[in-house]
DNA sequence: ACTCGATTTGACAACCATTCTCATCTTGCT
DNA sequence: AGCAAGATGAGAATGGTTGTCAAATCGAGT
């Protein structure tokens, strides 16, 4: 039947192709859209749940897949909450922090220079590389004394 | 036997373990003695394994309550690995954070008022009160590069 | 030392986030 | 169109952690 050639020529082939984030496909692209539309972390379940809501038919796998791949890539931050579960924000952001109250969990996005020299100079200091960190400041905030 | 032990004697013997808030028991005492034999971190499961293994007979489910305890009344540190696994080692009295190797686990001790001063400036600024924070250094260590 | 109520334990079930399986689509390309 | 590699999804499997609850243990009071 189909007497094709039996090999594919290896003359262009693609193992040039750099497959960084793979294909474009509508699920990905639905991930990466969502994971755009806000600036704080959120859990691969709740990014799957936004999906859903919104009436794209995702899988959960496909979304784990996906936060994956661009978390390989380096699009996107993932760190672990204090529970273990893993969240994911898209790294175009800012970096930043949050002051959370712990009464009412009233949330301050917080950056700034000190605390990210401090641990690139502790780090390099105890010849650590590929540094990452995560911080979180809890209080009772104002409304909440 | 010698029952006479006197009450008003403060401490006689070598060791009186304090175990956190609860009861000193035989299983509460092998986990904070098998915590206090290492220097870096492990994991429930591991420390549990090194009960079962040395005789000491010990439920799972004991041994993260214990450690639970523990963390809670703050004689040790627990950290969360990049995989999502709790950690915990014993922990020094002082204030402090940790620089991890995310590939072989070695931990450096870390402390500065830096980063100390910037979480208390940052939530006085925003009006938050009874601040505490979490902070922890991820990295490739010297070793693993 | 004995009793009794409160605490703790342990075997196992239940949870839940994450990963795996694999049959079935899609995509990219000719 | 036609094909093969890649991607998807429904559900099962995994694995760490927590919940359940009867039985064991502790320890203060007697
Ligand atoms: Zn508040
Ligand atoms: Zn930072
Ligand atoms: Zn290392
Ligand atoms: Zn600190």
């Amino acid at each position: 039947m189909t007497n094709t050639e039996p090999k594919t020529e290896p003359t262009t082939e693609p193992r040039t192709t750099p497959v960084a984030g793979g294909r474009p496909t509508k699920q990905r692209l639905a991930v990466a859209n969502v994971l755009s539309t806000f600036g704080d972390f959120r859990s691969a379940q709740e990014i799957h749940s936004l999906l859903t809501d919104s009436g794209e038919k995702v899988g959960l796998a496909t979304v784990y897949r996906t936060l994956q791949l661009l978390a390989d890539s380096g699009e996107v931050d993932v760190l672990r909450t204090e529970d273990g579960e893993a969240a994911y924000r898209r790294c175009s952001d800012s970096h930043h922090h949050h002051l959370v109250c712990r009464s009412c969990g009233a949330t301050v996005e917080v950056e700034g220079p000190t605390v990210e020299r401090w641990t690139k100079a502790i780090a390099a200091e105890h010849g650590y590389r590929d540094i990452s960190h995560t911080l979180e400041i809890f209080g009772t905030c104002a409304a909440c004394s």
